[in-house]
DNA sequence: CTTGCATCTGACGTCAATGTCAGGTCTTAG
DNA sequence: CTAAGACCTGACATTGACGTCAGATGCAAG
């Protein structure tokens, strides 16, 4: 598989796997004229990366996770559950930020349904 | 009020102050030397644009936003009906993301506890 | 009056993930 | 074989919300 296929497979950019494998967080074998070749289990490797991007980690942080799921040892499996948790938080606390924002948008959108109803009745 | 006072009171800083008024964020009098002036309920609009900020609004949705709180017209309190729902659906969005990001990222927990406790017991 | 801190404008720097372009090589269908 | 399209590397461009710096001016305290 190459790279234009495991893209459009795995909905991203071509130019962003090359990022990813720039960052250590996809790994590719190459054709003897050094074009990328991928297998299938890497479409769920990207949709997997995509997912902690959705979340709100940085490449850097999802680099520093993913040996850990790979080939999990003691030294990274420590150093892993203290991001873990870390992330988890954030996350958490992001969710209720967002959850703050949407009342006070609600809040917008009574007073703006005041407005259009009381400037309807001209 | 000067702007110090203010990036102090709302939690930002001088710069972002700037910023919100290069954007057409926020509003300030001049004194006669050019030094920006500021009344004690900038402080809550400082906060509430921090907040929309928060919810991934960015400064010109914002700015699109704030006429339609500030003074309601026919015109603006209709574009800012659309513009309020669409935000509050992406919010919506992005929290669900959130969640099942969170979902997965609890899996990776459970995974490096797994791994954990398998490699203490060495 | 001076010293030192706040403020002003304007401009360039940053960061992350990606877009985009250039110039060259590979592959594949016809 | 050839042309078209996919791929390669390397590099510069982009976006947004600021940080930071420079050089000038304002302001309050001693």
């Amino acid at each position: 598989m190459r790279i234009g296929d495991l893209a459009a497979r795995a909905g991203v950019s071509v130019r962003s796997l090359r990022y990813y494998e720039e960052q250590g967080l996809l790994v590719s074998t190459r054709s003897p004229s050094g074009q990328r070749q991928y297998t299938d289990k890497e479409i769920g490797r990207v949709r997997f990366i995509q997912r902690l991007y959705g979340a709100g980690l940085s490449s850097r942080t999802i680099a520093e996770l993913l040996p850990c799921v790979d080939s999990p040892t003691a030294q990274n499996a420590d150093a892993a559950w203290t991001q873990l948790h870390q992330e988890r938080d954030r996350i958490t606390q992001h969710i209720e930020e967002l959850t703050q924002a949407r009342d006070a948008l609600d809040q917008l959108i009574v007073i703006n349904r005041e407005h259009r109803s009381r400037l309807a009745a001209r």
